[in-house]
DNA sequence: CATCACACGGTCTGTCTCGGACCGTACTGA
DNA sequence: TCAGTACGGTCCGAGACAGACCGTGTGATG
C-alpha cells in the first residue's frame, strides 16, 4: 500500500486491464502482443513483475485461483483507476523518443564506406512497406468494429511516422531529398511560430 | 582486451569519437547534446562508464593527462574504427522504436474523461511545433557549411518525423482523420506489395 | 494405456540502463 | 578574499531487458 513511483510501464498494464477487465499477466502478454506492443515494446517479464508491484502499492487486487494450473488474476481497485485517471488528464511534458539503428548509422556514415548508404535505404525501405502492411491488415480487420474503433486511432499516428520514414529513405535513395522539403512545406498548414516557450 | 556486447550506446561512443577525434566523456557529454542526442537520448553518466568498457575492450585508447584537473582523453584505436566500420556496413534487423507517452494516453483515452484528448492534442501540437523550429534553427546554422552537411541529413529524418505527428494531431484536433489518410496515400508513389515474410 | 511432443503459463538471473543526486575543482569578478 | 558558477566527474538504487529455463496439462501416437 506503499507509495511507488509509477513509470509508463505501470499504466500499461493498468490501462490494459482497465480496458479488459482482470486479466491473468499471461493475458496481458497476448493482448499486448498485437496492441501497445506496436509501439512500446517491453519484455513479458515485466508483466510478471509490474503487477506484483502495482498490487502492493494497493492499485490492483490480486486473486489466485488454485483449479489446475495456478493463475493469478489481477484486477483494478478504485484507487488504480484512479492513479490511471489521473495520469490520462495529466499534462505530458515529454517529447517522444526514437530509437531508431538505421538513423543513427545515417549519422556516423561519414566514417564508413560510401556504399553503406543506398543499402541501408534499400533495407530501410522494405522493412516500412512491410510493417506498413501490417498496419493496413489491423485496420481492415479491426476497423469495422466500433469497440475497438478508438484504439484504432493510434494505428493512424503509426502509420503517419511509417510513411515519414519511407517518404525519407525514398527520397534519399533517389537524392531528392529538397523536394521532401517542399513536399513538407506545402502539406503543412503553417506551423505558425515557435510561441517562444 | 577481451570482448564485449557492443550496443548501440557503444557505437554511438565510437562513433562521436570517429567524427571528432580524440574526447574527454565531457567532449562527449557536449557534443551528444546537440546532436545525436536528439534523436538517442541517454543519461550523461553513460558517456563515462561506456569508454571505460570500451576501452577495455581495445576500441579506445585512454590517455590521462594530469596538468591542472585531470581529463581523461579517449581515442579511437584501430580495431575501435573496424569495429565501427562493420557495425556501419552491417544489415540492421531492428525496426525503429518509438516511445511516446502521448500516444499511449491516446490509447487508453476511453478510460478517463473524454475532454482530455484534445487537451492532449493540444499541447503535442505546440510541442511539434518547437521541435521543428529548433530543428529548423539547426539547419539554417549549419546547412551551409559542408563539413556538416552529411550530419544534417538526419535532420531531414527528424523533422519528416516531427511534421507526420504534427499532421497527426492537428488532425485529430479537427475531426479530421480522413483526410489526412487520404493525403497520405496520394504522397506516396504506390508502396507497392508488401514483399511477402 | 503409456508416453511423447508441444503449447501453455510462468519464473529467474545477470547485466545494462536510467535519472538524478551529489561532490570536488577551477576561474571570475565583486 | 570570498561567493558564485561553469566544469568535470562519481555514485547509487530502481527498473528495464533479454533470454534461458522449468513445471503442467493435453492431445496425438504407438
Amino acid at each position: 500500500m506503499s507509495t511507488v513511483r509509477l513509470s509508463p510501464t505501470s499504466y500499461v498494464v493498468l490501462g490494459m486491464i482497465a480496458l479488459r477487465g482482470p486479466s491473468t499477466p499471461y493475458d496481458l502478454k497476448r493482448a499486448v502482443g498485437h496492441s501497445v506492443g506496436y509501439f512500446w515494446n517491453f519484455p513479458h517479464a515485466q508483466l510478471y513483475s509490474e503487477p506484483e508491484r502495482l498490487a502492493a502499492a494497493g492499485l490492483l487486487a490480486l486473486s489466485v485461483e488454485d483449479s489446475g494450473r495456478r493463475r493469478r488474476t489481477y484486477s483494478l481497485t478504485d484507487s488504480g483507476r484512479d492513479a490511471l485517471r489521473a495520469w490520462l488528464a495529466s499534462p505530458t511534458d515529454e517529447h517522444f523518443q526514437m530509437r531508431d539503428i538505421a538513423e543513427l548509422k545515417l549519422f556516423f556514415n561519414e566514417v564508413g564506406e560510401p556504399g553503406n548508404v543506398p543499402t541501408l535505404a534499400t533495407e530501410q525501405i522494405k522493412q516500412h512497406q512491410e510493417r506498413i502492411a501490417v498496419y493496413e491488415a489491423m485496420v481492415e480487420r479491426f476497423g469495422g468494429d466500433p469497440a475497438s474503433r478508438p484504439r484504432m486511432i493510434t494505428l493512424e499516428l503509426g502509420l503517419e511516422m511509417e510513411y515519414a520514414a519511407l517518404r525519407f529513405w525514398t527520397a534519399l535513395v533517389e537524392g531528392d531529398l529538397d523536394r521532401l522539403r517542399r513536399a513538407r512545406e506545402r502539406s503543412t498548414a503553417t506551423p505558425g511560430a515557435p510561441t517562444s516557450e
